[in-house]
This record gives C-alpha cells, sequence and structure tokens, in this order.
DNA sequence: CTTGTTATTGCATATTCATGCAATAACAAG
DNA sequence: CTTGTTATTGCATGAATATGCAATAACAAG
C-alpha cells in the first residue's frame, strides 16, 4: 500500500490488523470525492488486490464505520453508500431523481442537543438522512399534474 | 378481503387496481403495532393469500408507499421496515442494541422549514431516522471501558 | 529474522432485494 | 352479466448483502 495511514497506528494497539484489504479500501474513500457503494468500491478494488471478495468489502466497511473512519449514509430505498469521514454533515436526498445535497452539521447542532436532553440517546452526529423532492422534481411533478387535468 | 378501504377508492380513479394482495398487507400493516420488515409481512400474508410471492410484497410495499399509505422507516444497517402512515414521526435508534424511539414531528417542524427554504426541496415530514446510542448502551459501555483501562 | 497466536480473509452458501416477461385478473364500458 | 383493456402478479432469474468455517497472514515477542 503505498499511501501511509498514521492515524491507523492505535488501531493496532488495540489488536486490530492493517491490512492491505482495509488500507486499499481507505485509501479509495479518502480519494474519491463523494459516496461510492459496496458494489463500486469492489470492481475498484479487486483488480489491486488479487483475490478480493466482496465479502471483505461489506466487512472492512462495517470496520471501518465502527471506528469511525467512514460513514454510511442511506441512499433512499436501502442502498448504503460510503465515504471518507472528512467532516460532519447530512444529506438531503431527492426520492425522485436521487439527487443530494449536504447539510453542514452546524444546522443541526440545535436539534440535535434537544434531541439528546428529551431521549438521553448520544445521537451520531454524521448519520441523518433526509428525504425529499429537490425543485426541478416539483417543477417536472407539477408540470405533469396540469396536463393530466386536461 | 373483509377489511374495508373506503379510503382506497381514488387509487381505482387513478387507474390503480385494489388486489387482494395489496389489501391483505395493508390491513396487516394497519392491524400490526410497530414496525415490519418485508420478509415478516410475507410469512404473515402468504398463508392467506396464496401464491403469494416475496417479490409481490416489495412491489406492494413499493406502491403502498408511493401512495402514502405507508411510511418507510430505516432501522439501521440498510434494512426498511414497514408501518401503516397513521401519524407524522420520526425514528431514533440504538446502533448498538436495536432500540428505538419515536419522535413527534411536531420537534422537527422548525428544522424541516429551515431546511425547505435553504434547499429549495420539499421535504418527506415523514422519513427521517436518527441513529446514537441508547442510555443503556452508553452505561454499559463506559463500564466496559473502565475494566478495559485495568 | 523466526515463530506462534489469532484476527482476518476467501470460499461456499444462504438470505434479502430487484426486475423482465408472459399469464392473470381487476374493473370500466356496453 | 359479459367482454376487452391493461395493470398487476407469479415465475424465473440475477444482484446485493450476510455469515460460518477452515486456511492464511499480520504482527508481537523472542
Amino acid at each position: 500500500m503505498e499511501t501511509q495511514f498514521p492515524e491507523l497506528s492505535y488501531l493496532r494497539e488495540q489488536g486490530h490488523r492493517l491490512t492491505p484489504q482495509r488500507l486499499a479500501i481507505l485509501d479509495l474513500l479518502k480519494k474519491s470525492t463523494g459516496h461510492l457503494t459496496p458494489t463500486e468500491i469492489f470492481r475498484q478494488v479487486a483488480p489491486v488486490i488479487p483475490g478480493m471478495t466482496e465479502a471483505t468489502v461489506y466487512r472492512t466497511l462495517d470496520f471501518l464505520v465502527g471506528h469511525n473512519l467512514v460513514l454510511v449514509a442511506h441512499l433512499g430505498k436501502g442502498q448504503l453508500a460510503y465515504e471518507y469521514a472528512e467532516y460532519e454533515h447530512h444529506h438531503l436526498i431527492c426520492t425522485r431523481c436521487g439527487d443530494m445535497k449536504e447539510i453542514d452539521h452546524e444546522q443541526l447542532k440545535d436539534l440535535y442537543e434537544q434531541l439528546s436532553q428529551d431521549t438521553g440517546y448520544q445521537i451520531d452526529s454524521i448519520h441523518t438522512t433526509f428525504f425529499g423532492l429537490c425543485p426541478e422534481c416539483l417543477k417536472t411533478i407539477s408540470i405533469e399534474k396540469e396536463n393530466a387535468d386536461e
């Protein structure tokens, strides 16, 4: 693995191992902008790490998420997507066209504190996805409705 | 189908059909408290509707969600769960033990308006899941940490 | 640099979820 | 009540996700 991850040495101290598989996936996510699905990750990493399997991709992603090195995000319909954990943000996804907007965590901070107080939960600051319709799709839909009315 | 759904007749007017499969699933969800996964739904409906397949369950759920008769909720790890769309609420799920708390929509109304204004999106009022750690798991974890320190 | 321990991988397999297509059945119209 | 149209289903199949287990390899200790 060319790329170094000095921030990972603490994992070794916890008894975990820095395998080429883990490094390759983290490397890929670090280089990529935006999300990747497990399948995309497998396709990109498999040529580099011979013998790589899908099962390993899923387990590795779970591992990286569990150690807060990678973020999971729901992309509607239950699929998950992964990205390097660079900064805290959330997502707003259009259920019609799939368009995605990032939401800075600042905007949700107050709500999070409120919810924490009310429920006693410690809420993940990095794990919320909102769903809705984007401006373009709203326009399209209202046009379709007009046409249907005739 | 014994149970009547007078509120469904408008679907027929839109060219959709009220099949026994759809009625059975909606009926089940209406009777059930809390969530059901597609697999649970299949197991409960299959004996009643001979020939029912998983594929039909998935497609029917999509249909019902699309028409706002049923709510989908993310339950962590990408699985989806479904429930009858009775009132607007959200979920807060413990990523460690799976415990779930409902969050009334009132609490998020302001945030939703803010996000709508900022992004131009029309946000689903019924589709947000927060993740975190419940009070019990927080306790357990802090105890485990203490023990590990010795 | 070796070597032993054991976390992790790869393989095999099972489960869940998704979709094209021909057959079926809901229902509108006569 | 019959009949034609076509939305929906069931079937077959494929993709994505999950997991037990034996083999492998990371790495700590000597």
